[in-house]
DNA sequence: ACTATAACTTAACAGCGTTAAGGCTTATTG
DNA sequence: CAATAAGCCTTAACGCTGTTAAGTTATAGT
C-alpha cells in the first residue's frame, strides 16, 4: 500500500525531525539544560508526543550517542584512506578524538553522560549493529596495522585498543568537567598525552 | 560561652552525620538513586532541615568530593614516603588511582559527576584551600621528583603531571560507564597503561 | 454512514531541588 | 516570673523533571 508506505515514511521523518531539534538544543543550550518537556516546546508539540517517536529519554540519548559515533566513524575511515603510514594514521586518529569532544562538547557529553547500559548487555553489544560498536572496530584496524606493520610492540590487540582509546578519553572528561582546575594549553595536553602514549608502545 | 561552643560542636558533629549517612547511601543505592528527598527520609528528618547544615545538593557533594580527594592525599603521602624509588612511587600512585576507583566506584562517581564548577573558578581553585588541590599537588610532587631524579625525561611539570593523572582517569570513567563494552581484564588494562604511558615518558 | 485506526493532547503520577513561612522548644533578658 | 529572642525543625508550596493512562480528533477503509 502506497499510503501506508507514506506514513510509515512521514513517521521515519517525524523522527528525523525530533532528533535534529535534540541535537540543537543540545548545542546551543547544554546537557543540563536539555529536558524532554523544552524539546518539545521547541518542536511545537507536546511533550507526549516524543513518546510515540521514541521509548523515552535514554532511547533519544542513544540515537544521538550513536550519530557522533557515526561521525567519528567517518572521519577514522577518513584517515586510514588517506594517511599511508600506519603510525601517522593512529596518531591522527587519537588527536581527533580530542579535537572533536572540544569542538563538540555536548555531543560529547551526552556519549558520556548517557547512563550506563543503554546499550544493553556486553554480549547483545557485540552482536547488534551499532556505529559505537562499528567505530570501536575500526579503531581497531588502525591499531592492529600498526602492529602489522611492526611500528608498535605486539601484544593483545584489543587490550592496546582500550588503552589508547581511552587515555585521551580521561584527558577530555576531566578537562571539560573539571572546568575550574587551571589546566595547561589544550593542544600541548593532547599532543603529549598522544606523543608520549604512542613513544611507550613503540617497538 | 561554653553552652554556645557546645551548640556549635553538636552543629558540626550533625553535619559529620549527614554526610556519613550520605557517604552510605551512595554505596549501598548508587549515585542515581540518591537525593536530598531520601537522604532525608534515612536521618529521619525533613528535607528542609538538610539546608540548615548544606547550601545545597552541591554544596554537600563538594564535601564528600572532599574526603574523597582526602584519602587519595593520605595514600599518595603514604606512598611517597615508604617507596623510595621515585619512579616505582610514580607507578603506584597511578595503579592507585585505578584500583581506588574500581573498590568504591561510587566514590568516584561522585567526584566525577558532580557539576562543574562547584570548585568556583579556576582562581579560585588554586587560592582556596582544599583537599582536591592538595592532592594533585601531591601527585606533582611525586612527579617532581621523578623528573628530578632523572627518570623522567624533563618537561614541563604541569603538562605532565596532567596527562598522567588524566589518563588513568579515561580509562575508569569508560569502565564505569561503559559497562556494557566487553572490556579487558581491568588489572591488564591497568597496568599496560600506566606501564606504558611512563614508559613513554622515561628518559 | 459507520467503524477502525493513527496522531496527538490533556491530565495526572511520582519524583526532584529548593524556598518561604510558621511552630515549638529552649535560653536570655527586663 | 513573664516577655522576648534564638535556634531548630517542619509543613506547604513552587517549578521543574520523565513518564503513562485515558481521551479527543481527524482521516481512511468498508
Amino acid at each position: 500500500m502506497g499510503a501506508k508506505e507514506k506514513r510509515v515514511k512521514n513517521k521515519e521523518e517525524f523522527r528525523r525531525e525530533i532528533l535534529n531539534s535534540a541535537r540543537e538544543l543540545f548545542i546551543d543550550d547544554g546537557y543540563e539544560k536539555f529536558s524532554m518537556r523544552r524539546l518539545a516546546e521547541k518542536i511545537d508539540y507536546s511533550p507526549t508526543t516524543i513518546y510515540l517517536y521514541f521509548k523515552g529519554k535514554d532511547d533519544l540519548l542513544l540515537a544521538i550517542c550513536e550519530e557522533v559515533a557515526e561521525q567519528f566513524l567517518t572521519r577514522m575511515s577518513h584517515i586510514r584512506s588517506v594517511q599511508s603510514n600506519p603510525y601517522e594514521a593512529l596518531r591522527q586518529a587519537m588527536l581527533y578524538l580530542v579535537e572533536f569532544a572540544f569542538d563538540n562538547p555536548n555531543h560529547y557529553k551526552i556519549f558520556f553522560l548517557t547512563r550506563p547500559n543503554v546499550y544493553g548487555t556486553q554480549e547483545e553489544f557485540m552482536k547488534r549493529e551499532s556505529m559505537a560498536r562499528n567505530s570501536y572496530f575500526e579503531f581497531r584496524k588502525v591499531v592492529q596495522v600498526c602492529i602489522g606493520a611492526g611500528k608498535l610492540r605486539p601484544m593483545d590487540i584489543d587490550v592496546l585498543t582500550q588503552v589508547l582509546a581511552t587515555a585521551p578519553h580521561g584527558l577530555i572528561t576531566m578537562m571539560l568537567y573539571r572546568s575550574s582546575f587551571p589546566w595547561a594549553d589544550r593542544r600541548v595536553l593532547a599532543t603529549t598525552l598522544v606523543d608520549g602514549l604512542l613513544r611507550g608502545f613503540r617497538k
